[in-house]
DNA sequence: GGGGATTACCTGTCCTGGACAGCAGATTCG
DNA sequence: CGAATCTGCTGTCCAGGACAGGTAATCCCC
């Protein structure tokens, strides 16, 4: 148990490996809890929700853009789009640009949810920021960038050298 | 990259701040991922990680124990044991307080991946929270638990009416 | 211009895991 | 004793991550 440095424990787990770390997870296992719980009600994912807001804001887009954004590989947004494709909230076009790629684009059906999932966007912030005070937001809101930053640096680069005793044994 | 490192798409309404969730999201997203990378060195998935840890720290535990720790539900916690078990890394004793119940404890093997995973933990730690001073990560963790508290308190309470027009619609 | 490398996407497969429903054994309480 | 309840197991359906392999279009260098 290294760390624990200002004696926080108060929450089961939170001894064992980083707190912050620890922190993350517990956080964002509620809140995509919610937010799927949320976002149901609106028949959709949350992957598919996240990757129509990306239209609603930015237009056609190439499946590789939104792969992209969305953190997912190839294959698993060309199976997520296809999805959206069959509920007629999503069409594909061909990028005059490139007859490679196909760009994707909401569909009038698609966007008549926008008001309903940005409603549910409102109701999600509010019940997590909950009764936080403006500065407390905002605070929160570096200190999640700031995370994200760190996260997203070392995406790039580290590897990691380890025993790999019995790798595998338990992925399967 | 996907840009907009500060660019918060202003959703009506949320001018308040809608951006939080949207912090959350993307913050959970690349630090599981990066979680799951470092843990797949050892040969273990998140979740099966997780259930170690709680057996880890607290001894022996009921199946219903641990899905409650760990969100998942009671049929999710049994295929988790079940794998850790057909692993090796977990065994299943009677309970004799309940013969209903079955206690779910670390074989030898599995306490042998403890060190293994708690170096996975502080390697994340320092990945997470990078180069970030102790008052940084202190105001982060205030805040990450604070968020997360806000999100437990709504799990608990609301029921969320929503028009659910075409409910179902991309659900398959 | 031609041909190999690269890009962008699709497909299929395997696995993990969430949600849900139904079932069997053990326990508890009237 | 007998019914309600609790605990765990099973099976099904689905979303999605990882990976491998395939095809068509494009790029680039000779």
């Amino acid at each position: 148990m290294s760390g624990d440095p200002d004696g926080l424990r108060q929450l089961p787990g939170a001894a064992a490996g980083g707190p912050i770390s620890h922190a993350i997870f517990r956080l964002a296992r509620i809140h995509q809890l919610l937010a799927g719980r949320l976002l149901r009600a609106a028949g959709l994912h949350p992957s598919q929700e996240l990757l129509l807001m990306r239209l609603w804001e930015s237009g056609p887009q190439r499946q590789a853009a939104l792969a992209e954004e969305l953190g997912t590989d190839s294959a698993g947004t060309t199976r997520i789009v296809q999805r959206l494709e069959a509920a007629g909230y999503v069409r594909r076009l061909p990028d005059p640009a490139d007859r490679r790629a196909t760009l994707v684009a909401t569909t009038p059906a698609g966007d008549e949810l926008r008001s309903c999932v940005e409603h549910i966007w409102t109701q999600l912030e509010e019940l997590t920021a909950g009764d936080m005070t403006e500065a407390q937001r905002r605070t929160a809101l570096a200190s999640l960038r700031a995370l994200e930053e760190n996260v997203l640096a070392t995406e790039a680069g580290s590897r990691c050298g380890m025993p790999a005793a019995k790798r595998g044994a338990a992925r399967r």
